[in-house]
DNA sequence: GTTTACATTGTAATCGATTACATTATTTTT
DNA sequence: AAAAATAATGTAATCGATTACAATGTAAAC
């Protein structure tokens, strides 16, 4: 292991002259810098970044909790969160929670222990208070879901807003009897889009049958067992919206494997726009969301944080978009 | 920040004393170590990880290098890897490269930073010299990719063995007229895999027809072109093997998208198993690999490298399994 | 030539936790 | 009671890079 020390040496130069020219202080002598340069190339020398980062009491990481990496939709966000990073100069601390609550809190001490800079959440499921409070103390962005009241830096698009024009999508082709399968109701992004669903039915004149509303756990398995349960009504939706593609294509499993047709006996849209969105038959109608720019957009709001640059705004709602696609058609009496 | 001086002389102790109660020394009395305790717990001190790490010169952390976050198989991988990691008190780094070879040798960086203890590479792409000469100097792990000749350990599936059993499935089912779409060349496994093919095919006395072989990228898009251009020929194959799942759907999506049925007319063979295979109609017959698995093998090899212990071996091979869907069937001559 | 201003470099402290070795306290053995 | 052994705790060095302030060198102004 060659020290700053040994480099020094054979450059005849004191240690805080190394320092300076690996810096770029612009205090080094031109002579003085190349004969340095040389020594660390010679050597190979490779700065201990340890030492580093306990003087300048900074460590260029960054700790990003995801519920998921298997699901592409969180990977996506990641993607752009590491793309903003790496240009940056800093590298991503992966907690993965694995959907565990308990895994959640211990990463927060990743921050307590000055082991990472910043913190992404791509998850906001653990108790507000723990977040508010390691959000007074340490740089914390959050992408995807928001916590109600909060003036944490949050990147994600309107909910509400989006569920809302995917269901008068439906409404539109005719539907009057439309399931929603949502997502786990402690999440706060569920519950707007369920919110945003209510609204538009509402303002169609569509009565809300507590029977057509559903909760699932954004899973393929459960857009499946859900479908099955509005299909054993007996009168089954003629369109269904779930609040993600995965339960979405759990859904159109369920409505094939009864025989029915997506999307001539019954359609279907889902939400995120996940890859297999458009490659699954018939291809979904889904709520795209930009997820590489909301992970960049994310990791630009920390790196602000970190530099205790001032922010705009605390909010960043990106757009959304509706993809129609071949899973949503008209409604056809029967 | 409250820094293990402040804990000392509220507790009225030495920092050392401090410290030993913290790493379970054994060689504090109880009652010292009450008092040490409530005087943490008072103050809610958190250890600064930093001056840790340098006193200690390791950081608990794992670089994870792969190529392409936003693939199920390479982060399902990744999960099996968390799962050890923070059992062992770990913590991973994320080296998402996007398939960029220069990104891949940055990452590289990390290691003779001392940044990260060690290193599990989900790619081996970038040259062989590089790999072994970091892999001489810090622990490394190989995982899925493996490099010819070299002592690094890994982990991975028989490759070989694994397309030859795929192909030996669409033998079986009497076709004679198989095509293959690889994964890129320049990639180990992607060789083992045509080797294996090869293989098979010999073994049943069937020319290598070089038409029906063809290079792909492991995507989708270039399954579903590659399938075209068989479709193209004269005589297309009546049966196609993809040295992985997305090409294999992309596959099946062409066959389709010509008016052609699956496996009626052609039958489709992936590599993986990821979770959609068994979600695209047919169901898709493929290799499956246990991906959490090597993660998790992968990442106590790499433990027993980190605290140098022996390793029985240095190549691990899992098994794989030949899952048969719906999307292979009989030959039916025509 | 002397003084002042600026450029360049060096010295030693700093970061905060750990631990080798020394010192002190307590227990056991003779 | 004294000596030996063991337990418990403290002191100060260590880890390796950075940087505040001091010291030295060089150029410009008088």
């Amino acid at each position: 292991m060659v020290r700053i020390v040994d480099v020094a040496k054979l450059a005849n130069v004191s240690t805080a002259t190394v320092s300076r020219v690996l810096s770029n202080s612009g205090t080094v002598s031109k002579e003085t810098t190349e004969k340095v340069m040389e020594a660390i190339e010679k050597l190979n020398y490779q700065p201990n970044i340890l030492a580093r980062q306990l003087r300048k009491l900074e460590t260029k990481t960054i700790l990003v909790v995801v519920p998921d990496i298997t699901n592409t939709f969180f990977s996506k966000i990641l993607r752009g969160i590491e793309e903003v990073a790496a240009k940056n100069g800093y590298q991503v601390l992966l907690g993965d929670t694995g959907n565990n609550l308990e895994r959640e809190k211990e990463f927060l001490n990743i921050l307590r222990q000055k082991k990472a800079d910043g913190l992404i959440l791509l998850t906001a499921r653990i108790d507000q208070n723990s977040i508010e409070e390691i959000a007074n103390e340490f740089p914390v962005v959050l992408a995807c879901e928001y916590i109600e009241g909060s003036q944490i830096p949050t990147v994600s698009i309107d909910n509400i807003s989006s569920a809302r024009k995917a269901t008068e999508h439906l409404i539109l082709l005719g539907h009057k009897r439309i399931g929603f399968i949502s997502g786990p109701l402690n999440v706060v992004l569920s519950r707007d889009r369920l919110k945003g669903f209510h609204q538009a039915i509402a303002q169609h004149g569509i009565a809300a049958e507590p029977y057509l509303i559903q909760e699932g756990d954004f899973s393929y398995e459960s857009g499946f067992n859900l479908m099955m349960k509005f299909l054993a009504l007996e009168q089954p939706p003629t369109a269904v919206f779930a609040a993600n593609d995965e339960m979405a294509i759990g859904a159109m499993k369920a409505i094939k494997s009864k025989g029915l047709r997506v999307p001539d006996d019954i359609s279907v849209v889902g939400f995120d726009d996940i890859k297999f969105a458009s490659i699954v038959e018939p291809a979904l109608t889904t709520i795209a969301q930009p997820m590489f720019d909301i992970g960049m957009k994310a990791m630009e709001l920390l790196l602000k944080l970190i530099h205790k640059d001032p922010l705009e705004k605390n909010q960043y709602i990106l757009e959304d978009k509706l993809i129609i696609r071949d899973s949503s058609n008209e409604y056809k009496k029967k």
